[in-house]
RNA sequence: GCGCCCGUAGCUCAGCGGAUAGAGCAAUUGACUACGGAUCAAUAGGCCGGGGGUUCAAAUCCCUCCGGGCGCACCA
């Protein structure tokens, strides 16, 4: 028995009891979802049902309750329900029912907790796109956690999921990243407006490794050319190793620049002038975006005649949707949230649903500190941390657990010498820990000849054991709830439950006899519940990129 | 000035209409000749930034003020 079992039956309960008294509300099984109370004593599941009809019904809330208990107390596999405060209604499972749960999960195996969402639904997932001027700094590590997750979730809701890169390779950043390039090369200072950083040398070096003709004897703007083109793909190869090596791997490394030379640019300011959303002023071309919803226009070509900032990403948009997918987001950072009006302005204009065919995630920014103090990153200095530094002082599975474990909308402090040094401090290895142990009781379990040869889930009645098998019947509910609001922190902080519940658990109720005491039936189905939860626990942070060891 | 995000235990943060507000870390005290003590139990620690309002019910929704972060270019 599950709640999603529970809140079932009791819909058909409670719709009986509406129309006996004359409701007209139409109910759905969202209405009587149940939730887990926080105190043991209000049962295995609560709902608030008859709170929200008491009104509508003209009735007195806990006299209604009264009545949806009275009727949900004959329901099968629950063993009683309480009215209680105002007219909570909370319902105690029998152990049999509850504990059925445990054989299911270790039956679904990886498929316990899938649910179908977003079953069929072309989802675009762009993250991290950090220009290819230098490697990937800290402040783009989290949405490579955070991103990667998400996409996860999004899977194991049915969603069909590309992971996208924006690959920034045209304009004047890159041209700046050329020079500083060929300024090194010739040891020249870095350009005023260019990047510093060891990287740049390194970086210029390879290029002429790699670079078959005489580097010497050509014009300086065909150096500068052959910098830009070798330099950008060997820092987007570096870019893409480090990822890599952080477990992210994106289906599509999209290119500005084929945008710019296949035409999709004009093309795509052809369409809004077709749709009247065009006008010329002051020697420039502007998308009248404030006509929806934006707080001013914006330029598509300056008057110089290059294009401004903004028609890439008309065109990167158009793209998206003739490549077929329904939903498209993007993540970025909070320092880049003014575009989300105009972004949306766009959508609108080419006819789409803002906030449902595009879609905006912003993430507060990572403040980098060193003993507490804030450190000041730039590029241009050199005093760049970066995602592999990351892995470098704390490993890939603290690094993106402690980047994913936090909601997106609160700032997170990165102390690479805290999170090197004190690495216990990340509830990472709790989990972790917890993991283990499940393969650790199963390991001994089976050296004492404990098998799943039988089940019965009416033995698994310890206080404990009702805990634990509530929380692992919330998981399906949960990843579709992370997966709604775009939330993986919620997985962490899951999995983190479910840890400490089952370390209690281990501590009060064995697996494995002690001495001379025989094998039962109690010590088989405990194994499954020990096993469930590793299941989960696996999924859960699966979804989450980190590893789930047997041993530590 | 306008916009977005945040202000919850000493610290880092969950909870975002429900019952006595939680976890980890830090602190204090206990628990292994019983499945790994990277664990568990217990204690202590809160006018949920302040003030109004909506609601049967507000940390959660609305308004306002205070404090912090980030934005508001024919730059990308």
């Amino acid at each position: 028995m599950n709640p999603a079992d529970l809140s079932a039956a009791l819909l058909t309960v409670v719709t009986g009891i509406v129309v006996r008294r004359g409701g007209t509300a139409e109910l759905t099984v969202d209405d009587v979802a149940l939730e887990r109370p926080r105190n043991r004593d209000h049962g295995d599941w609560a709902s608030n049902i008859a709170m929200k009809l008491a009104k509508s019904l003209g009735a007195n809330p806990r006299e209604l309750a009264q009545e949806i208990a009275d009727a949900a107390a004959e329901l099968e596999g629950v063993a009683s329900v309480d009215v209680a405060g105002p007219g909570f209604i909370n319902i105690t499972l029998d152990a049999a029912a509850a504990g059925a749960l445990a054989k299911t999960i270790v039956e679904q195996a990886d498929a316990y907790g899938l649910g179908d969402l977003y079953r069929g639904v072309t989802i675009n997932l762009e993250f991290v796109s950090a220009n290819p001027t230098g490697p990937i700094h800290i402040g783009g590590v989290r949405w490579a956690a955070v991103g990667d997750s998400l996409a996860r979730i999004f899977q194991s809701q049915g969603g069909i999921v590309t992971r996208e890169y924006y690959f920034n390779d045209h304009g004047a950043q890159i041209d700046r990243f050329a020079r500083s390039l060929l300024a090194s090369w010739l040891g020249e200072p870095a350009p005023e407006d260019g990047y510093g950083g060891d990287y740049i040398a390194d970086i210029a070096a390879r290029v002429l490794t790699l670079y078959p003709g005489d580097l010497f004897h050509i014009p300086r703007d065909e150096q500068q050319e052959v910098f830009r083109a070798v330099g950008v793909e060997l820092m987007f190869g570096d870019i893409k190793a480090s990822l890599h090596e952080f477990g992210v791997k994106f289906d599509v490394y999209f290119h500005e620049n084929e945008l710019h030379e296949s035409g999709a640019v004009n093309h795509a300011i052809d369409r809004l002038r077709e749709l009247g959303a065009i006008y010329e002023a002051d020697g420039a071309t502007w998308f009248r975006s404030t006509d929806y919803g934006d707080d001013k226009d914006r330029v598509l070509i300056k008057s110089d005649g290059e294009f401004g900032y903004m028609s890439g990403d008309l065109a990167y948009y158009l793209n998206k949707r003739e490549r077929g997918f329904e939903r498209n987001l993007i993540m970025l950072g909070a320092d880049h949230h003014g575009y989300v009006k105009r972004l949306m302005a766009m959508t609108a204009a080419f006819g789409d649903t803002p906030y449902v065919n595009l879609e905006i995630l912003i993430g507060q920014l990572v403040n980098l500190v060193r003993n507490g103090e804030p450190v000041r990153m730039s590029k241009r200095a050199g005093t760049v941390v970066t995602l592999e530094d990351l892995v470098e002082a704390v490993g890939v599975d603290a690094g993106r657990y402690a980047l994913v474990r936090s909601s997106i909308d609160s700032q997170v402090d990165i102390d690479l010498d805290l999170w090197g040094k004190k690495t216990n401090d990340n509830p990472v290895f709790y989990v972790q820990y917890a993991h283990a142990r499940t393969h650790s009781v199963a390991r001994n379990a089976s050296g004492s000849g404990v098998e799943r040869s039988a089940f019965d889930a009416s033995l698994l009645d310890h206080e404990t054991e009702s805990i634990l098998l509530g929380i692992l019947a919330e998981y399906p509910r949960l990843l579709r709830q992370a997966a709604e609001l775009r939330e993986p922190h919620r997985v962490a902080r899951y999995a983190e439950e479910l840890a400490g519940a089952y370390h209690r658990w281990y501590d009060s109720c064995r697996v494995t006899p002690v001495g001379d005491e025989p094998v039962g039936d109690v010590h088989r189905t405990r194994l499954w519940l020990n096993d469930a939860v590793g299941q989960v626990l696996r999924n859960g942070l699966g979804l989450l990129g980190v590893s789930a060891p047997e041993r530590m």
